[in-house]
DNA sequence: ACATTTACTGTGATGTTTACACTAAGTTAC
DNA sequence: GTAACTTAGTGTAAACATCACAGTAAATGT
């Protein structure tokens, strides 16, 4: 069990919590391992960090080969560097989390050889997962937890158009409680960062909502007032 | 200038911003290099990680190396990863900060062989730092203005007795900005957590204050309310 | 037209934040 | 010991933010 790979007496690598928001539901992507140790568990999907690449940059490309995907919002919020946490050798793993819409079936095409599948896991019901990255997503949840309430990170979750009840949605799903719907609103609105666009949505039975779209300018006016969403 | 050290393809390394206030201005730890590259530059305290040690018992110890002490508050906050950050290969540093109160000229013993000395440094009076150090030390004075704000830490900078006046101090000092004295203590009066001693400070010229010790009993009680400092 | 579902709206009570200036107590210098 | 100095300590009113709470409006499907 103890065997060491081949360069692998300390390297780091990357592991990234991608959460997606789905018409109510908040996932995470998680891919089945092809490869000892863990094989056929679930994972974060995570690779070593190669010789030229910045952190944020490695962190990038295991997104998009996984999904396709560039320019997507990545944080790094935490390195997991216990001596034991990888059975073959000392690994340094610096965690991402990232944020992205999920438009219906986004196309996954998970390249990478170490992966089996990669699926969108409801965060409500992760299965049993590799290494320690249990405690990699629970560190990610409490991460965004709080940076939601600060930061105008829930946009990055919704369609570029989207309704009030749906980012009451994110919030909820994220903060894991119920709020008032007249009190989130009035407060969202009252940021001034929400341009109404005269807009309705389509395609819904019941009475359609306004579609609103995110004023990245006039957020980036009141930055640096510490407002609180 | 890029010839590589031994062992040296990929490793990493921690680097503390350790904090200290004395009596009226907040300081970190320097030294100052022995050895290449940047020797005689002023740096942060940091050191390669060991192959059994943890992360955080890698910059416990280091702290213990450089000041004697141990049992301080000290927390990771990001790590840095620029492929070129140090100029003999790569080194992905984990950064730490630290807090701890200076107890008049707490005696440091800097037995490292790559220091030639240390030094505490007002933090509005920083010399030139070597490799991304001032980078480092800008995200780690960053995360403490934040964490202030939420997180009973001031605490670990003062002595266990200390006066309003003196906690007071701590805040602006890291906030940067002048806070109004009859709001500020009623406010941190208000949480309940500082014991009114029933005691004055000694040895001051002009009126002495109250002193007060902070509760960590009746902050864990809190806790979890997420109070706001 | 009726039933159903979701969108949307306002007020009053309570708590928090801000702005603001004087008196009290102890020390030092004479 | 008294005057001058320095820091400690205290309260209130206005503005603002938060919270709790329920009914009407609009669109859809039958």
């Amino acid at each position: 069990m103890k065997e060491e790979l081949p360069q692998f007496n300390s390297t780091f690598s990357i592991d990234c919590v991608i959460f997606g928001f789905d018409g109510g539901e908040l996932k995470i992507l998680l891919i089945e391992r092809n490869e000892e140790p863990y094989k056929d568990w679930w994972a974060l999907p995570g690779n070593l960090v190669r010789v030229n690449e910045s952190l944020d940059q490695s962190a990038s490309r295991i997104l998009n080969e996984l999904t396709g995907l560039g320019d997507i919002y990545m944080e790094q919020y935490y390195t997991f560097g216990d001596p034991h946490r990888h059975p073959q050798g000392r690994v340094v793993s610096i965690a991402y989390y990232a944020l992205l819409r999920l438009g219906g079936d986004k196309a996954l095409k998970p390249i990478s050889t170490y992966a089996k599948q990669a699926h969108w896991v409801n965060v409500k019901d992760l299965p049993k997962l590799a290494f320690d990255h249990q405690q990699i997503f629970d560190k990610g949840l409490e991460k965004i937890k709080r940076r939601i309430k600060h930061q105008p990170i829930a946009f990055e979750l919704l369609p570029e158009k989207f309704t009030l009840t749906q980012l009451q949605n994110v919030y909820e799903l994220i903060l894991g409680k119920k709020l008032d719907k007249r009190n989130f609103r009035k407060k969202m609105l009252s940021f001034g960062v929400l341009k109404d666009l005269d807009e309705k949505q389509k395609g819904v039975s019941f009475r359609a909502a306004t579609l609103y779209r995110f004023d990245k300018r006039k957020y980036a006016k009141l930055f640096g007032k510490e407002i609180s969403f």
